[in-house]
DNA sequence: GACTTATGACGTAAACATACGTCAAATGTA
DNA sequence: TACATTTGACGTATGTTTACGTCATAAGTC
């Protein structure tokens, strides 16, 4: 099978791409809780969903190489945290698609 | 395979779920040029976006079954348009997530 | 009625995601 | 040094998505 996904613009790649990392309740589950706590925390997340250890592994990894999150290891344990500056990025895209979205309705005639 | 999904939040279910339409360019493309158009439009999209017409197809029966566009048939033609209550939803759920998250980020600490 | 056009339905192949068990490495503790 | 703990790496089975060709249907046109 080829991928078309390079015929679209950069901008709907980087939207799409971000919408991946969210649509799996437990990568959005893992960044709530990474929110929340005001400190950095490691593997404890495993304590706090319902997946194994292994499973949550391969999501933190995701969101780690999409940079949407961040890992330092702390002697025996990793400290993961979000990355805010990505985050943002996020935030910014997304803001941008729904509110060009919302802008275009006024003017719209039918349905 | 057994899916874990239903161990999850309703509300993390459902934003994840709206992600996951957002989670390919094609479908991102195909919202906003409707969005675009002040009036609605049929098999058009095909013409505007690089997939074929079975593809596109595809798409727009995803986003239709989430109810997130309404299509009606006029004569010989669909006519296609946002659902703006479910694209309302779907900004009101995105904005609660990042804006807690955000929200959160003002009392943390490390990283 | 025959023809064209627009469209959804069906089938299918390749790619990708999900879920987890097992193993290995690295670090702290007895 | 021996041992437990934390973690990433690897393998693998099963399920889902993407992409498209082909067929069927339904509405307008000649």
């Amino acid at each position: 099978m080829i991928s078309k996904i390079e015929n679209f613009t950069p901008k709907q790649q980087e939207l799409a791409a971000f919408a991946k990392l969210l649509s799996h309740p437990a990568r959005i589950a893992i960044l709530e809780f990474l929110a929340k706590e005001n400190r950095c925390i490691s593997g404890d997340i495993t304590n706090e969903l319902p997946l194994s250890r292994t499973t949550l592994s391969q999501h933190l990894q995701e969101l780690k190489n999409s940079d949407l999150i961040k890992g330092e290891i702390e002697g025996k344990n990793v400290c993961y945290c979000i990355n805010w500056k990505t985050f943002s990025k996020m935030e910014k895209l997304m803001k941008q698609f729904i509110d060009k979205s919302i802008e275009a309705k006024l003017k719209q005639s039918c349905c």
